[in-house]
DNA sequence: ACATTGTTTAACCATAAGGTCAAAGATAAT
DNA sequence: ATTATCTTTGACCTTATGGTTAAACAATGT
């Protein structure tokens, strides 16, 4: 592979990415990648073969790229409090500078579950879990978070990063009639999700 | 209009909802819909002049249906408290018997913002903001909640109820893992996201 | 210089998809 | 019964779209 292959190559993908992130799989039209990429409609084909093939290319990247930004979770050596400061920072950063991949991959893996059930053949969530358990046992027992809560906290932690990007067309529409700025919410929400959960941990009165 | 029109016209509603709810504007095929619906594809376009007509009728409906849900936080006559618990158990009762609604709505907004503009120009949101502090506001002074605040916890409790929704296929994924049923995990977010929320706010602590 | 292999293009193909039309069936009004 | 109106259909049209092909064009090796 010559170096003007590679630049074909990856000018076809870039443009791939760019035309699925905004239209999806169903709403990209080939032509508008080869155009995107300034090269005819047959190089698309001579690279990746079909459609699918394209798209499976550049949804398993973009995949790749959000759920691996999940991993330091398990791996930093930090507190359960820190760790949640951590994670909201780094990753309502990450999605500011990425803001269209939540929406784009939540649909499509709404559209075609099999696409993630392929992506997470790789991982063994139980030891993740296990792991997570294991770090944080005194914290856990300290703030009174039974075992089958984790899923809850965990799903509730996810949500608030992630879901005004999702919903970033509702958010936008509403913030716009109160004056409120996209980006300055989002940086406001670094600090209050980590607060917010924090607190909501803190107070120890958990269970009925 | 007779009762035979009004039979077939709905027919073809109820069909277009189904498949567009399922594959989205994009993915929807006008010779599917008339499938479902047992009629002739011409029938379509002769009570529908167009799959974009069709497409806003269904659209429309299904998000003031959505939209409706929300409205009575801002009447019901109950403690900020109640009306969180309120919220979450009618809201996540009314997605689990809907549970299509979230990922197409969020879908077809971002894909075409404009349209969220015009559900939004009927409704008032300053004034359902004002109406909302005024009901509340010695329990927002006694949680210490400032003005600049309210859309972060606003948001907080929509995403802590619809992302699971809009991220049913990963959800569901990783569920799948840990043996968890995802009506199960529903039926307890009831009850945990609301003592989550009023758990966060009690703490006291907010402020820099 | 020549063959080989890899890259790019213009022209083409088949089909799927949204949409139209004229005519046949119903239904109701006079 | 006849006309007028509304509903339904099968056949058809046009365009968009994913995909193919044969040939031109490079680059590389011998």
């Amino acid at each position: 592979m010559t170096e003007t292959d590679k630049q074909t190559e990856e000018r076809i993908f870039d443009a791939a990415t760019d035309v699925f992130l905004d239209k999806g799989m169903d709403g990209a039209r080939m032509q508008d990648i080869a155009n995107r990429a300034n090269i005819n409609k047959a190089l698309l084909h001579y690279y990746y073969r079909t459609k699918d093939k394209l798209f499976e290319a550049v949804f398993e990247k973009i995949a790749g790229k959000v759920f691996s930004r999940f991993a330091p979770i398990f791996d930093e050596n930090l507190s359960l409090e820190d760790k949640i400061r951590f994670f909201f920072n780094e990753h309502i950063s990450f999605l500011q500078n990425n803001p269209r991949l939540p929406a784009f991959i939540l649909n499509e893996i709404n559209r075609n579950p099999a696409r993630f059930r392929k992506l997470m053949n790789n991982i063994d969530i139980n030891k993740l879990w296990i792991m997570l358990e294991k770090q944080h046992k005194e914290e856990l027992a300290a703030y009174n978070i039974s075992r089958d809560m984790i899923p809850q906290l965990m799903t509730t932690i996810a949500s608030m990063s992630v879901f005004p990007f999702a919903a970033r067309g509702i958010f936008e529409g509403i913030f716009e009639r109160i004056d409120l700025d996209f980006n300055d919410y989002l940086d406001d929400r670094k600090k209050f999700a980590a607060d917010f959960v924090i607190k909501a941990l803190k107070n120890r009165e958990i269970g009925e």
